[in-house]
DNA sequence: GAAAAGATTATTCGTTTGAATAAATTTGAG
DNA sequence: CTCAAATTTATTCAAACGAATAATCTTTTC
């Protein structure tokens, strides 16, 4: 029974990667934060049971204790797992474009962000889910995960798009509203306006509606 | 113990309303709704006990199945009472004005559209939180409350804002979101940009970036 | 002022939850 | 092949949950 790992002892037997051991502890482990990732995006940290999320990933429960220890860790884990995913492909998309047209390569970059965010709805939900409360797990996403990623966006924002400091949280919010929550409530969208806002189409001419709003 | 007050017996009892006991009655169970709608707003559906409830109204949990009978009814009379008070006071900010300048007219629209949602970030937070799964609860909230208003907006935008139909959904959440992002997140806001913006020159700031934002 | 009805509190019930522990199984090292 | 360690399953525990019921207190009616 290993409940941290940090205490194993360094013997020659941590190096051995590849093994089926191993590769099978990863496994698991990785279905269960794949899980838990769905898990607490859609219905929210206190929505989520530990059963439900084993159960999902087609295992026991004593498993989520034994690889992850808490519920809050299970979760820090699952955070993890979103961002490290999200990291890459966001940065690949911005500020990667050098067309002629300035203005055009702002907008595209915007286009490219609500493309994001109907890729990864789950951002939101997060955002929104943690953000309203001022607490451990708050201060957790901000400092491991929002800041830096904040920092990134702040700079092409002031630098690129030719914000002023004081603009900064107006951008940044505003933006993030407009290109978010059309996606993160879709069902709702569907019901509410007949429209899916995942379709290819609809995406796209979101993408564009928000580009030109704010490059206009 | 009264289960359903509709079953009551059509007595001379039924309407003495104003007495001392009737008073308190609805005392209470508008206390239990306030704090119903605090912690539902807060902490989300699943997130809230009806313990809590209780405790934060001052009363026992008894009362909530006495008075509401289920968990969800008491939702559904918390997001009743916000959609009331909201009801009135976002259409008397709304379509009021008419300034000679009609671009200045829907200006001031969309700030008082922003003022409300910093006033009432509950209408943003249960949007989310009900609006990301396609449960009874969505059913209920869009029929009852959600499409009603949703017409009402359509209308403005549509004749006022000049919008086309198919841009509808897209004018809609974009505004939405980028009015009321901010404000429900307000915890995350102030932690990571040092900016609050609950304060009351951010919100003025803020709906006049949104305001020109949408009418350029 | 007494009896009935209404409102409130206290207690209880069956489930579910997060977590811990025990038992069983699988794997790798010698 | 064997045995210890790692992993997985099964079981158990105390606490919290929504809900129902019982008991108590208050108000109204006659």
């Amino acid at each position: 029974m290993v409940r941290d790992q940090s205490k194993l002892k360094n013997t020659k037997r941590e190096n051995a990667k590849g093994t089926t051991r191993s590769k099978k502890r990863e496994e698991t482990s990785a279905r269960i934060v794949q899980a838990a990732r769905q898990s607490f995006a859609k219905r929210g940290f206190h929505g989520t049971s530990t059963r439900d999320i084993a159960t999902e990933a087609g295992t026991n429960q004593g498993l989520i204790t034994y690889h992850f220890g808490t519920k809050d860790a299970l979760w820090r884990a699952a955070a993890d797992n979103l961002f490290e995913e999200i990291g890459g492909r966001l940065f690949d998309r911005l500020a990667l474009r050098q067309l002629a047209d300035e203005r055009e390569n702002a907008r595209e970059s915007i286009r490219e962000f609500v493309r994001f965010s109907a890729e990864y709805p789950e951002f939101f939900w997060l955002m929104v889910d943690e953000g309203k409360n001022a607490d451990e797990r708050l201060d957790w996403l901000i400092t491991t995960h929002l800041r830096p990623r904040f920092n990134v966006l702040a700079d092409y924002m002031l630098n690129e798009l030719g914000y002023s400091q004081t603009d900064l949280p107006h951008v940044y919010y505003a933006l993030a509203g407009a290109a978010s929550l059309i996606f993160a409530v879709a069902p709702e969208c569907r019901q509410l306006t007949g429209v899916d806002p995942l379709k290819k189409e609809v995406i796209e001419r979101h993408a564009d509606f928000v580009a030109r709003l704010i490059v206009a």
